[in-house]
DNA sequence: CCGATTCACTGCACGATGTGCAATTAGTTC
DNA sequence: GAACTAATTGCACATCGTGCAGTGAATCGG
């Protein structure tokens, strides 16, 4: 057996921290995040309250599962998708693949974002952040000047669109419709609008 | 001259209402909504804490000025567009009417929620409620059932992506671009994924 | 014109939020 | 095992947002 290279500090503030995140998910999808307090969240995970912020700034933050490392991961994955890839199509994948991951959260958070207007605009909070980096690298993968030019910051705002319209239609649906799969049909009617010119970036002829 | 219908009580309460939106602008956009309090903002329009929270239920809705009769006005305005009109076409023509009125207003709210990623986050919880009520009309022009179709929500949510980005483009070209035109010219560039005929030659009109 | 009513504004109280600070305890390093 | 580091905790405090009751001006009905 490897040992893991984390020692068991790290391991209890992970334990904790996911304590914290399932208390919030189960309690906001149950009786919307707005008549929870955060004294009742740290009871649930059986820590303080004081320890809730340390490790959220808010419970809001908490449901939406908004973590800084995923930043630096999400323009990783992007910037190393192949080149000749359009910025549409890259951003599917990359974007695609939050819905995968922790998969089994998304039905709680769905649950207790559509329960309450204010957690789709710390949604968006987060999303910015993403965004701010994604623009960024679509912005040197096209060489356009994102100051100057609407592509960068038009194609990551479709995109997030996409996505999240595919988080209500599959909410709507009632399990009908899976997001991962809506959101993939989504951004397949948007390549129209992004479709690639001849120099590969991505950039539509107007 | 004509008497206005509107007596002296509703014009003092309109002028307080004003008064609190722009100086929550003034204080937002000079040193950013989060280092301003609520006391200094009604401090600033000569009335008591207590009565701001009689106009807005927080400083950030004062700052991003949704007003409930606006949605019901968006709804009424995308209803009566001509019934040959595309979805995209119709939505472009109503929000882009939202830069166009109170247009003095615009750059303060820009440098406002430039400031701070969480009015962002505030500015989608108004859109989020304003989408609602298009969502409906776009499926009653269509004729899609929104719980089971995607096109209604993905396409509003586009239209407000695009809406979004010249927000943030226009902001970022220092004044070099106008949200309204770059809304625009973003609105035309999506064009060509939702056009109901399959054009042949497979470009957007430029 | 005058009494009754409505309503914007106000102060007060109170629970909840979010943060700085210092102390404690457990894990890590040398 | 001693020194160090970091997670957790309690406490204090400014701020937020809301319910409630009172006041005075604007409006309405006679």
């Amino acid at each position: 057996m490897v040992t893991d290279p984390i020692g068991r500090r790290e391991r209890k503030r992970l334990a904790t921290h996911h304590a914290l995140r399932v208390a919030a998910l189960r309690l906001g999808a149950e009786r919307g995040i707005r008549d929870v307090t955060v004294e009742e969240i740290a009871t649930a995970a059986d820590v303080s309250v004081r320890t809730f912020y340390d490790h959220f700034p808010s419970k809001e933050d908490a449901i939406i599962g908004f973590d800084a490392w995923r930043v630096d991961q999400l323009r990783d994955a992007l910037a190393s998708r192949p080149a000749d890839e359009t910025p549409l199509e890259a951003l599917r994948v990359v974007m695609g693949q939050l819905f995968r991951e922790s998969s089994e959260e998304w039905p709680l958070r769905m649950r207790a974002i559509s329960a309450d207007p204010a957690l789709i605009g710390r949604m968006f909070v987060s999303f910015i952040t993403y965004e701010r980096a994604l623009v960024e690298v679509i912005a040197e993968r096209t060489g356009l000047d994102p100051e100057r030019d609407p592509y960068p910051a038009l194609v990551t705002a479709v995109a997030t669109a996409a996505f999240r319209a595919s988080m209500t239609t599959a909410r709507a649906s009632g399990g009908a419709l899976d997001p991962a799969t809506t959101f993939d049909a989504a951004i397949a009617r948007l390549r129209p609008a992004f479709n690639p010119t001849v120099d590969g970036s991505g950039r539509a002829p107007c």
